[in-house]
Formats: structure tokens, C-alpha cells, sequence
DNA sequence: AAAAAGATAGTAATTGATTACTAACTAAAC
DNA sequence: GTTTAGTTAGTAATCAATTACTATCTTTTT
């Protein structure tokens, strides 16, 4: 279960950093919001009470968890984007970066949706608002890019499409989780992306007045 | 809080009815997985012990509420589709039902999705996986029907349009979740509606062998 | 270089709070 | 007056967090 050989005594910086890999690696496969502090130490062969030693609560675990997902994840699609001139490829490759991401770390999007849709905001669901935002703001920059260079039609509405973008993450991620196979995200992702691409493509009529049904 | 009125003595039926309705109404504010019988019993006027009166444990609960999920769900949809011929118009109906009812009872896929990422099956989520693979026969169906009549093109790929068609809502759900403002999402189902529909009309042209970008 | 001293990391046991669930008792309904 | 519904007061288990103690690594002193 844990390939980690019991390494004792290791600088404080470096343990926090297997904590947060040992909480990811467990969010693969249970429920977030069941983690236990006893269930994060067995796994990284610690006692419980030593997490303690290095995180002033379990909110701070979350805190330091939400924040390498979000560095991580960001990296990745700032990167996958990096010298793509147009913004509708732009947007496939930051997509298929996304899910790559996903699929190598199943726990990452389960703890930040959990985290989104709790309640009373803790620090750890500000970070993942936070990342939701600088998400969001990404996708809308290249969305407008897109339609101020011809790729995309002006009547497109930003919000909406990003609305999709995101969901078609989420809805992959559930068939994935459902069917407990996260191999199945990567073979369906391509065919999913090609009908939101081919949803934004398309020029619309704007439809004001008339809901036009029949 | 609560608009029910001090009703004590309910026959057993009624009260178990009036549970699944406080649990529907909590999940709406509250993250599902720390709903406790207290908080159930409070939300209803009762004293936590009583809820075991009518349920022989949390989890049969639970079960009731999906089933209310479910049959009011599959209920609303099958209603909207009744006597619309065309399948994409049904497939449009359908998911406009989907997401007024999830307006409605913001609560109800807040539940659904927590418990399809739980690993080990209780009964409460075999239900859940139950309403999830009845849905997405109906929504199957629909798209073999278009591409039957026409409506939509051969090459489509169903369970990519079912995935995307699911993840669509779950989109619009986590974006009024952080908005915390449910009237949002009527806002934009239409609009995020219209960029799937072009998607899955539109012909693809099956991309066989090369990626063709560039 | 060896010993002493201090700092750092981890253990094992325990804390108080919260949880689902139970049982003995009481009030209401038919 | 018996059945049904609800209350009150518990239980055992589990949780995050704390405590007193031990082990290991690092620095200083001689």
C-alpha cells in the first residue's frame, strides 16, 4: 500500500511534504472528508501524534494539501499552454493537461470539490475557492483571446463556456470514479473535448426574444 | 429555518417522510457527510433518540433519501419528456427539468455526487449508483434515438455526449454551490445548454489516424 | 577527536468532545 | 387500555488534539 520503506527522523520541512502526498495518495480512494489524523500517520508509518508536531491542526494539513494541488495543477496547464499561439488549442492542451493531472492524481479534484462545497469557510476552502478563481480567470482570458482573434465566435458567452469546460472535467472524473478506473478518463477525454470544441466553434444567433422551439 | 410548525405524534410513515425532507433541506447548507442524527432531529423539532424509532440506523436514512432523490428525479424528467417527439428537444426538456429541480433542492445532488465517491458500498450508495446508471440509460437512449432520426450524427459518441450531458450539470451545480446563489444556474443552463447542443449536431469527421492539429 | 549540551523528531498514552445507537420511561392516540 | 410516538439519559466508539517521555541528530566545549 505504501511504497515509502519507514524513513524516521526526517527534517521537518521534508515531512510535512510526505504528509501532504501521504493525505493526496489517500484521497485516491476514500472519501475525503473521512481522512482521519490516525489514517494520514499509519499510512506514512508515523504515530498520530506527531503530525502534530509539524501542523498546528488538521485544517493546516488542508491548507498545505489545497496548496500543492493548486501550485501543481497550475504549473502543469501553465506549461501544457506554453508556446500555443492560438487560444483554442491553447485551451485542448490545458485541458488534456488537466486531465493527465487528474488521472495521476485521482484524490485532487475530489478534496478541492469536497472542499467547494462546504459550508463555513475555512482557510483551507479559501485556497480552493482561490483556485477555482484563478482557473476560471485563465480560461475566460482565452476564451475572450479566442474570439478577439476569429477563433471563436463573439457571441459566445464567456461564462457559460467556461461553466462547460469545468464540468466536463467534473462529469470525467465521476464516470472515472464510478467506474473505478481512471484509464477510462484519458480514452474518453479526446471525444469529450472534440463536442465542447465543436459547441464553442459553432457561430449562435444570439436568440433574443422567442425561445424558437416550435 | 424551518417552516414546519411544532407537529408532534406523526404517524410512523409521515415522520419518516418528514425526516427525508429535513435531510434534503440540511444538505442544502450543510457538506452531506457531517449531517449528524442531532442536526436531522433538530431540524425537525425531535429529539435525536426518536429518529431511531423510524430508522433502524443512519444509513437507512440515507437510503430513504435517495430514494426520494431518485423517484422525484426520474420522475421530473420522464414528465418533461412526455410527449415531446423529437429526441433532442427531449434531451433539451429533460435537462432543463434536471436543473429546476436541482434549484429546487439544491441539497439533492450534493448527496448524489458525495456518495458515489465513497469506496466501500453501503446501501444508500448502490442507490445512488442505481438512479446514476438508470439516468444515463434514458439519456443513451435518447442519443441513439437522435442519431436514428437524424438529428444527430452517427459518428457521435454516446457516452461521451452522456458524460459531457452529466458533467454539464454538475458544472452548473458547483458554480452556484460557490456563488451560493441557486437562481444563477437557471441563468445559465440555457446558455451552456446551447454550446452542448451545437456540439453534438454539429457531424464529426471520426479522425482516423493523426491528431491533424497543427 | 571525544564528551557534553542542546535542539529536533517521534512515541505512547490520554484527553475532552462528538458520534451513532440503545434502553427505560412517559405521553398521546385510537 | 393497549399500541404507538416521543423523551430523557445513557453507552461505546471514534475523533482531533495534548501530554510526558524517549531517541536521534547537531553543535559546542574541552
Amino acid at each position: 500500500m505504501n511504497t515509502n520503506v519507514r524513513q524516521k527522523n526526517l527534517p521537518a520541512e521534508e515531512r510535512r511534504n510526505v504528509t501532504v502526498e501521504a493525505v493526496v495518495e489517500l484521497a485516491a480512494h476514500t472519501n475525503p472528508s473521512d481522512i482521519t489524523t490516525a489514517a494520514i500517520a499509519k499510512h506514512m508509518n508515523l504515530t498520530q501524534g506527531a503530525l502534530f508536531r509539524h501542523f498546528p491542526n488538521k485544517d493546516a494539513i488542508w491548507q498545505a494539501v489545497m496548496k500543492w494541488v493548486a501550485e501543481r495543477l497550475l504549473a502543469r496547464i501553465d506549461k501544457a499552454a506554453e508556446g500555443v499561439t492560438s487560444p483554442l488549442e491553447t485551451m485542448q492542451a490545458m485541458f488534456h493537461a488537466h486531465v493527465a493531472f487528474v488521472a495521476e492524481h485521482p484524490g485532487a479534484p475530489r478534496m478541492l470539490f469536497g472542499e467547494l462545497q462546504g459550508a463555513k469557510a475555512t482557510p483551507a476552502k479559501l485556497l480552493a475557492r482561490e483556485l477555482m478563481k484563478q482557473y476560471a480567470a485563465r480560461l475566460s482570458r482565452l476564451i475572450e483571446a479566442g474570439k478577439a482573434c476569429g477563433e471563436l465566435p463573439d457571441e459566445l458567452e464567456t461564462k457559460s463556456a467556461t461553466t462547460l469546460f469545468i464540468g466536463m472535467i467534473q462529469g470525467l472524473v465521476m464516470q472515472s470514479l464510478i467506474a473505478g478506473d481512471m484509464e477510462q478518463m484519458r480514452v474518453n477525454a479526446p471525444h469529450v473535448f472534440a463536442i465542447y470544441r465543436r459547441g464553442i466553434e459553432t457561430a449562435q444567433p444570439a436568440n433574443r426574444g422567442g425561445e424558437g422551439v416550435s
